[in-house]
RNA sequence: GGGCUCAUAGCUCAGUUGGCAGAGCGCGUCGCUGAUAACGACGAGGUCCUAGGUUCAAGUCCUAGUGGGCCCA
């Protein structure tokens, strides 16, 4: 039984598919885990995915990590647990549901029910969590995945409880009541880490307006806002007591205005308006922004009057520019509900007896809040609206006015404003219209800046005062003793430290949301006697059930089956729980113990805890997942003598960007699907691509063209048309695909070929006995010496994590065997069977070996590929061997055949021939014009020990008739000398580029010479003499007519210019034998058919040439016979040679071809 | 506004204790080809962001500035 026959164009997409099929109807991965079952343990978490949209190619290169470790790991003897994980709860999915559902506010939700909406949610979630799975068994993703774990299951949701409760036991957990981001569309408010991730570039009227200072005739503040609708909610003023302000008299009015001196003529954002908000620009239709002075000035003119220090202001009062909304008038403030103001607060003034100017001082990095410059150096204060003008508030005693309700309109109590959304167009002019009315509007003006909006909903946000609650985070310290204990790779991302700078800046952690579908947080609240408690788990909640217990039983932990379950307060009310529901990142942060049996199987958590590894995408993580994993896991650690990590590595990988390095949006149709680029471009080829980019740098993948819908043929005669979502595929393009598959898939490819061309030919037998090491070529030494070495450096490479590594020592190795090896070696298996000698089966073995070595190697990153070659090289033809390259154990180095010496030398000859090809193309003269010597002065006992060693492989690969070592060669050079300022400089000092010049003018050749004899020169310089040691002298040579010399240091390569008539010819003839293969294979001839060859020419030296080397053309083209009259042949070709015109004709012979020599 | 970090060929990036500015890709010319759409040689392409400073010598160290990225306000 022979190998397969191996095509030229392989299609990988469909091979990988085959070797899909393959894997499943042979069940390979379950045999790969029987075959490690309780056998050393490697221990990987996964971080899980959000299972609510298809995979992208982004997603591609994380997965890609992650399968090609356990690969590897698994292949080197270890026991996996092959856990995938699903994100399943959080207001991403609740989004995409409320579209499926055309439901758009929280009433909707409300309305259809809770429980429908709640299925609904579920339903999405295992709906994408299967399209995942499917798009990951494409990748080769080799997971349990019967065993996935899902975020919104029971175990998860009460492992978060326990972790809960023993915050609260602890005394971290708290309820607060601040000023939040809210998105109205959302109906909820978002923490820290959500914000940052919808900072939108906007344009908002901002206006300058006055506030009538109280007993003073004619006399204002001039305050500036970006919001107005917090105008209706003032209470204070806020300035800086250092700065100076200055009185301007305006004179169309008289009116006489406060404001900071700077701001005067502060060119506000000028910087912006020429450059722009860094990448992006200035918006459109946005005039440039007038400076105070302009404002004045164009409104009638202005006088100074004088300065005043800011301290001078504070205790002044004022009269607000809403004072006449009822919210205004409330004594304490203004909420609704009025639980939003503490108890203590309930006896301040109301917002206008109390608007009056204060100096809040500095912040805790010492720096003052109220500055001058973008404003007016006086901050329009409300309390209710903005959290660090909550701040100030508290400490200043000013109330809270709270205006807008969830859905961010104006609640009752603001007059004509009630009912209208706050950020509205419409709203803003009727704020502005009534500031006119009362005369208290100075200047509008469009103002573009970074503004928060809804991450998800496009929403722009506003600050509302709510109850939320907290995880305080006085426990910094132990979490940043946990993230010190891991290793952050690669370290130029200097992971950990930027995990330190979230930690170390980070507010406490807000883990409510008003919302329906996640976490139900195990908060139970009295609202008559005020306590809470927490309930660490379903058991303790059914002991301290009073109501609902039954109708909740049956059900998971989500609202609203939960919210049913009472318990008993220690003031004897019966309690509900609180509707919040949690941070999805508490979710995906409890993992390391809810996945690993935590709470009921300790021992199991004990083998797989700390994790070996975890991998993730970098940007984002260190205030996300990277996060909540160490600071829960420290959490559920606190108080252990010896407090566990929740894994050892953590690698973080950039991102997947387009060829043109932008980000790909799947709104315009540019995101990548899976599918789209593994049927296109083929997954190992992608896989290649992800393990070899540096994980610090993002990968331009390709482009999508959402034009041109595609359709994939399937060997089978099927089609794919669209993902498995259901999108319809279209083109994908990917140069940097292209040159990975060009450059490392085809480049395995044609080397397996080569072999399996040959072997077929020659019925090689992969189990006969080996040739003995010892007995084989130098050349088969090496290439296996350097198999081991690439070995060695391969394993390494993984051990550490480091897959570019991995792809860089295996694409250095194929380039030494499909070049050098395959290259020097290809007449050892062309030459006839009948030969049948020991060194062409040695040739055979050592090909073998490195092709099913290093098929092995490159098994966890490209799987595909490696299981097609294997099982046609090992598992169809060697019994016993497994079946699949995945089942095989790991390549080792073996010692014994690395040979360094070797190696060396084989460097050394390439070094060698690099040069004399380089000698040769600069002296004009092409390879196939055979030249009489190449004299070779070796630079070290290793060249020459290479020219010695391999002088058949310089002949041959040279073209040249001898080589010569000759140890000095430098009779033939004409030689020029300049000084080596490394040495000089330390030498010399000052004198040092003195010295240098003085070098051109003494006696290069006598100087040579003398430098050769290891004695140092002397060098005249202006009456003084300076000593020059030899090292510090650089000597470069020459060579004349007959010579082309090239020189690298001490090593010289020369080759022989003078070309006999002899060389001519035979240069001649090498020229007719490579048009007449070229025919050979445009006829598409197979490589044995022997051929009748005609050569007609009218030149004297071509027709010699052809007579004269009869032999070596016959041999070398397999004709049987060579003619020099027409064979009306139908394979012919006219040719110029030295610009002589041939014709060449061949017929294929109808005997069989025995291949010649 | 503050902290960190980066700035080198058309693109992506190396550049060690300071010592002749590099690689890959792309481009051009030539060569090689009986596995290879592969490969080899050569070439064009540089204000090493700017300005000062230290030094015999600065891409490298120091200072200031400019611009980008990330984080925090």
């Amino acid at each position: 039984m022979s190998f397969d026959k191996v095509v030229a164009r392989a299609d990988f997409p469909a091979l990988e598919r085959s070797i899909l099929k393959f894997w499943s109807d042979e069940g390979i991965f379950e045999k790969l885990r029987a075959k490690n079952r309780g056998r050393k343990k490697w221990s990987f978490l996964d971080g899980p995915i959000t299972a609510n949209n298809p995979m992208g190619v982004h997603h591609a290169w994380g997965r890609t990590y992650k399968d090609a470790f356990h690969r590897y790991f698994a292949m080197a003897g270890h026991d996996c647990r092959y856990q995938n994980g699903f994100d399943c709860q959080g207001l991403w999915v609740e989004i995409e549901v409320e579209k499926q559902l055309n439901l758009s506010t929280k009433a909707d939700i409300e309305r259809i029910g809770l429980d429908t909406f709640t299925e609904a949610c579920k339903q999405r979630v295992h709906k994408y969590a299967a399209v995942q799975a499917e798009q990951s068994k494409r990748l080769g993703y080799w997971m349990d995945w019967d065993d996935s774990y899902f975020t919104m299951s029971d175990d998860n949701n009460y492992t978060i409880w326990s972790f809960l409760k023993k915050c609260h036991e602890t005394g971290f957990l708290y309820k607060g009541t601040d000023v939040m981001p809210w998105s109205g569309r959302a109906g909820c408010a978002y923490s820290h880490m959500e914000i940052a991730e919808g900072r939108k570039l906007v344009a908002h009227t901002a206006l300058f307006v006055r506030f009538a200072i109280r007993d003073r005739e004619n006399e204002f503040l001039l305050v500036w806002t970006t919001t107005p609708w917090t105008l209706t909610s003032n209470v204070g003023a806020a300035v800086n007591g250092d700065l100076t302000y200055v009185k301007l008299r305006a004179k169309r009015d008289n009116a006489l205005y406060y404001f900071a001196k700077d701001n005067l003529n502060h060119k506000r954002l000028d910087k912006e308006f020429k450059q722009g908000f860094g990448s992006q620009p200035w918006p459109k239709n946005v005039p440039k922004l007038k400076t105070l002075h302009q404002i004045f000035n164009e409104h009638g003119g202005y006088e100074i009057e004088g300065e005043v220090r800011g301290s001078e202001l504070v205790g002044w009062t004022y009269d607000g520019p809403f004072d006449e909304l009822p919210a205004q008038q409330q004594q304490g403030g203004f909420a609704a509900p009025m639980d939003l103001i503490p108890a203590d607060q309930r006896g301040w003034a109301s917002g206008r007896d109390g608007h009056r100017v204060i100096d809040p001082g500095k912040d805790s990095r010492g720096e003052s809040y109220v500055v001058a410059g973008e404003g007016t150096g006086i901050v329009h204060s409300a309390p209710g609206c903005g959290d660090v003008d909550n701040k100030w508030g508290k400490k200043h005693e000013m109330v809270a006015i709270a205006p807008l309700g969830a859905d961010g309109k104006f609640i009752e109590g603001f007059g004509p404003l009630t009912g209208k959304r706050a950020t509205d167009k419409e709203t803003v002019q009727e704020i502005i219209a009534s500031l006119k009315d009362k005369g208290l509007l100075v200047a509008a003006e469009e103002y573009p800046h970074i503004y928060p909006h809804c991450w998800r909903t496009g929403d722009e946000l506003v600050f509302r005062l709510v109850d939320e609650w907290y995880i305080s985070m006085d426990w910094r310290d132990d979490i940043k003793k946990m993230a010190q204990r891991v290793n952050w790779m690669p370290a130029s991302m200097r992971g950990m430290e930027r995990e330190m700078d979230w930690l170390t800046t980070m507010k406490d952690w807000m883990i409510s949301k008003k919302r329906y579908w996640g976490l139900a947080l195990p908060i139970w609240e009295c609202h008559k006697c005020g306590t809470f408690e927490v309930m660490g788990g379903r058991d303790e909640l059914r002991e301290r059930a009073v109501e609902g217990w039954a109708e909740f039983e049956n059900q998971t932990p989500h609202r609203p089956y939960v919210d049913r379950v009472k318990i008993k307060c220690v003031c004897g009310e019966h309690i509900s729980r609180i509707p919040d529901v949690g941070n999805p990142w508490l979710d995906a942060g409890i993992v390391a113990y809810s996945t690993t049996r935590y709470n009921t199987d300790r021992e199991y958590w004990n083998e797989w805890v700390p994790a070996d590894l975890i991998t993730e995408c970098f940007p984002g993580q260190f205030r996300n997942w990277f996060y909540a994993i160490l600071a829960m896991s420290t959490m559920m650690e606190l108080g252990k003598e010896k407090p566990r990590p929740p894994f050892k590595n953590l690698l973080g990988h950039a991102l997947v960007l387009d060829e043109n390095r932008q980000v790909m949006h799947k709104s315009d149709g540019t995101a990548i699907w899976f599918e789209e680029a593994a049927e296109q471009l083929g997954v190992d080829t992608m896989r290649w691509m992800y393990c070899a980019q540096p994980p610090t740098v993002d990968l331009p993948f390709g482009l999508r063209h959402p034009d041109e819908e595609i359709t994939v043929q399937c060997a089978d005669g099927g089609t794919i048309t669209h993902t498995v979502d259901g999108d319809r595929l279209c083109r994908v393009t990917s140069k940097p695909a292209d040159e990975v598959r060009r450059r490392v898939l085809m480049s395995i490819w044609n080397c397996y070929k080569f072999f399996c061309d040959y072997a077929r030919i020659d019925n090689f037998d992969p189990t006969a006995e080996q040739v003995p090491v010892a007995d084989r070529q130098d050349i088969d030494r090496w290439i296996l010496s350097d198999l081991q070495l690439v070995v060695a450096d391969v394993r390494g490479a993984f051990e550490r994590y480091e897959l570019a590594p991995v792809c860089h020592a295996i694409e250095e190795f194929l380039d030494n065997l499909s070049n050098w090896y395959i290259r020097r070696n290809r007449r050892r298996f062309w030459r006839g069977q009948s030969e049948g000698d020991a060194d062409k089966l040695a040739a055979y073995q050592t090909l073998y070996q490195s092709l099913v070595t290093l098929t092995q190697l490159a098994a966890p990153v490209v799987p595909f590929l490696s299981d097609t070659i294997y099982r046609n090289l090992v598992a169809n033809h060697v019994e016993g061997a497994p079946e699949s390259v995945h089942l095989c154990d790991y390549p080792e180095p073996d010692e014994t055949l690395i040979d360094r010496d070797l190696s060396d030398r084989m460097a050394a000859l390439l070094k060698i021939i690099s040069m004399a090809r380089a000698a040769r193309t600069n002296a004009k003269l092409k390879v196939r014009q055979p030249l009489a010597m190449i004299r070779v002065q070796p630079a070290s006992d290793t060249e020459r020990a290479a020219v010695e060693l391999f002088k058949d492989h310089i002949l041959e690969e040279l073209n040249v008739k001898d080589v010569v070592v000759d140890d000095d060669l430098s009779s033939m050079c004409m030689v020029a000398i300049e000084g080596n300022m490394k040495l000089l400089g330390p030498a010399f000092g000052k004198n040092a580029g003195t010295v240098a010049r003085a070098l051109a003018d003494v006696n290069a050749k006598a100087t040579a010479e003398q430098i050769a004899r290891g004695l140092s020169v002397e060098v005249k310089v202006g009456g003084e003499t300076h000593i020059v040691e030899p090292a510090a002298i650089i000597v470069s040579k020459s060579y004349g007519d007959d010579w082309a010399g090239e020189e690298q240091v001490n090593t010289v390569v020369l080759l022989d210019k003078r070309i006999t008539h002899e060389l001519k010819l035979e240069g001649l003839a090498r020229d007719i034998v490579r048009h007449v293969q070229t025919l050979r294979k445009e006829a598409n001839l197979d490589l044995e058919d022997r051929i009748t060859l005609s050569v007609r020419t009218d030149d004297d030296d071509l027709n010699e040439a052809a007579r004269v080397c009869r032999d070596h053309i016959a041999r070398e083209t397999l004709a049987a016979d060579i003619v020099h009259s027409s064979l009306e042949a139908a394979a012919t070709s006219s040719v110029k040679i030295d610009g002589k015109t041939v014709e060449i004709e061949l017929v294929r012979c109808q005997d069989d071809g025995l291949r010649t020599m």
